[in-house]
Order: structure tokens, then C-alpha cells, then sequence
DNA sequence: TAACCTACCAAACACTTGTTAGGGAAGGGA
DNA sequence: TCCCTTCCCTAACAAGTGTTTGGTAGGTTA
């Protein structure tokens, strides 16, 4: 069941699709949704606005297979994280590494949904957005129990608050990360780590 | 040099702005500016779209007014802890209650700030954006620097990438603050500064 | 009562938006 | 040579946008 041109007899080649989905990811990332016409996209690409109704439906769905492919990328490289088998610090490390992998890969991505996921979710089309966020709550609300029945994480903490926590600290890194830029992505998890699990004060 | 309404020898009643500015920050946090008509806005305040304009010159004056209350509000928290002068730790604690004090007061603005504060910054009008982001780094990142060179902060990590740890932490968490929720912002600020100072390890 | 002010409505304006329909240039295969 | 496919352009459409203009109900003041 092919998602798009499955009413036109067209074919484009999935490579040009690709470079026009990385441009107006871009521009959606800068902009936002709204605020990002695709005349702009299609001026950012070199062509006018008509030209990119060949490759794509609509404006929805080119957001749609930018947030999906995404989506389908993060929880490849989650579920094999989550199979592994690991303890629950080790579960939290592995999670936090291969989320800032995923920032640098799609970091265009990663800030449209940043902005936009909330208000998307609401909309039917996207109601994979909503199943996405309940896995990953459950996923890492899990591994967090896990760790504080295991006496690895402290107890002393309301374990909701914890969660919305390290969770914001990992992704809102996608607003301002660059990739090529002074740190790799796995420097970064490893600070991050540092800070979330040994907090930033000198230990006395 | 009056800002609105300079060129109608009309005189609104300040309260009745005000009700329209909580309802249009309403929407506008919850839809993001772009997406938010003002026949949204005037509808969810009982009335038109043209009898905005009674109120206000335009749909970015309302924005704009908007942010800068908040922010003018914002650093005058700021200031009375910057002026102070308590060390870098109790520094840090105060910015950190105050700004949850602030999402308590401003969730709206702030949620409005977050999502469109980077491209709002380009345009001349929003310049101020760009001085309070920049007085804000000084601030903390200042702060934190006192701290290590005091050895009250670990040494050992990028002190950038500790502010932009510190600051996003904080500020996203309007992303889901709910005013009159479980937790006080006092709370909140409790738990979040456990969490950074000290990490939500187990220390062994 | 008459004049006035506040706060809104009704109706339209110019413009931008996403989208569509038809056409054409370039190139490859028969 | 002719045909066909790929990819884009030209030109328009209808809907929705922020905004303006003129008017008016209801209360306050003189």
C-alpha cells in the first residue's frame, strides 16, 4: 500500500525525493511548520512551488514521511538498546548515547518535532506521534523503576519528575547541537551522562 | 511615547487587554503563533476578529506585548538575585526557584518563548529577544564559571555545555507544567536542583 | 434630552496560502 | 525517427489570512 502518488500514473526517483524532503526539513526546522511555505521549500530547492506537487501530495505529507522516518530510525536503534538486556544504568547510558546519535543523524527532524508534536498529535494522521511518546515513556519510566528498585538510582526523588527530566535534558539538545561542530555526539552523551547521573556539583 | 493605539483617539481599558492577552497567549502557546488566526483568538474571547483592532494595532503587537511583559517581568526577578551577592551555589538556586516561579506565573509566555523566540529573533522588531538571551548567558554562564573557579562546580566538564544543560532543563519544563498541579514550584525547583547539583544516581 | 465615549459588529479589502491542470524540454529506448 | 518517461514550468484557482472602514448599542456625563 504505497502512501503517496498511488492515484498518478508518476513515478519520481526516490533519491530527488530524498534531497527535497532533507531541504524542507530544514526549512521546517528554521521556521516552523506554519510559518514555512512551500514556495519557500521550493525556492530552497531550486525549482517553483508547482514542481514539488510531482514528488509529494501535499505539504502534510512531506512533514509526515520527515517525522515518520525519523520515528521508524529512533526506535531501530531503541528496540535493540531495550532487547540487549542490560542493567538499568547501563539501559539509561545506552539510551541517552543512541539519542544524541539520532540528534546528529536527524537533528532537522528531531526540532520539528520538538516544536510541532504536540499540536500534530492531535490530528488523526499523526496519531503515530502518540504512540511513539507512550512507548518511549514506557521505555525509559521502566528502565528508571527498574534502576531505583535496584538501588542504582536514588529514591528520594518523585520518579515522574525524574523521567520528564532526563528526558527533556537529551532532546532539547537538538535546538541548538550542530553536527561537525566541537563535541561528537558520543562526547556529548558522555558529559550529559556525567551530569544527570553525578550532578554538576564538586562532591565533598 | 505610547506604543498602541498612538494614532486613534481611542482609549481601551488596560483590564480589558489584559483578559485578551492571557486568551491570545492561551492560544498561542497551545498552537503556536503562526497557526493561531486571529479570528482563533477573537472567538475564544467572546467577540469578532475586527474588534481586536480595537485593542490592539496588529496580531505581532499582541505577541509582541505579550513577551516583553513577560520578560520585563523575568529580569526583574533576575536582577534582585544577581544584586544579592550570594555565592555561586545559592546563586544558581535562586535563578533556578526564581524561573520555576516565573513558568508558574507565565506558563503561556514562556511556552510562546521557547517555540518561537530563535526566529522571532531575526526580525528588528523582536531585537530585545536577542539582548535578554544574551544578558541571560552572561548571567548564568558567569555564575557557573564563579562556581568552578570556587571549586563548588566540577572542573572536569565543558562549563557551555553545563549552561545549556542548566538553562534547558529549566525552561522546558513549561513544555508540561500545569499551574496547581502536584508539585509547588518550590518543589519543583527542589527536586530539579537535587537532580543537577547532585545527579539522580545512587552515590556509593 | 443631548452629546459623548466605550466596546463591539458587519462587511468588505488586498494579499497569501496550498494546490491543480496543462504543457514542454530533455533524454533514452525501439 | 518516434515515442515515452521524467521532471519541471506557467498560470491559475479557491480558501483563508490580517486588517480597515463605517456603523451602532448601551452606558455615562452635561
Amino acid at each position: 500500500m504505497p502512501k503517496q502518488n498511488d492515484s498518478k500514473n508518476v513515478t519520481p526517483s526516490p533519491a530527488r525525493r530524498g534531497e527535497l524532503l532533507a531541504t524542507a526539513a530544514e526549512v521546517f526546522a528554521a521556521q516552523g511548520y506554519n510559518a514555512t511555505t512551500v514556495r519557500k521549500i521550493a525556492d530552497e530547492a531550486g525549482m517553483l512551488a508547482g514542481s514539488l506537487y510531482y514528488h509529494f501530495d501535499s505539504k502534510e505529507s512531506i512533514l509526515d514521511e520527515i517525522l515518520s522516518t525519523f520515528l521508524d530510525e529512533l526506535w531501530q536503534g531503541y528496540d535493540e538498546v531495550l532487547a540487549a538486556g542490560l542493567g538499568p544504568r547501563e539501559t539509561i547510558e545506552a539510551l541517552v548515547t543512541e539519542s544524541f546519535r539520532e540528534i546528529d543523524r536527524h537533528r532537522a527532524a528531531v526540532a520539528i518535532y520538538q516544536k510541532e508534536s504536540r499540536h500534530l498529535a492531535k490530528q488523526e494522521r499523526f496519531a503515530y506521534l502518540v504512540e511513539s511518546q507512550q512507548k518511549f515513556e514506557k521505555a525509559w519510566l521502566g528502565t528508571l523503576e527498574r534502576g531505583v528498585a535496584a538501588q542504582v538510582f536514588r529514591s528520594d526523588l518523585d520518579i515522574r519528575l525524574t523521567y520528564r527530566f532526563v528526558r527533556d535534558t537529551v532532546w532539547v539538545a537538538a535546538s541548538w547541537y550542530r553536527p561537525g561542530g566541537q563535541h561528537s555526539p558520543e562526547e556529548i552523551a558522555r558529559q550529559y551522562l556525567s551530569m544527570v547521573l553525578d550532578g554538576i556539583a564538586v562532591r565533598t
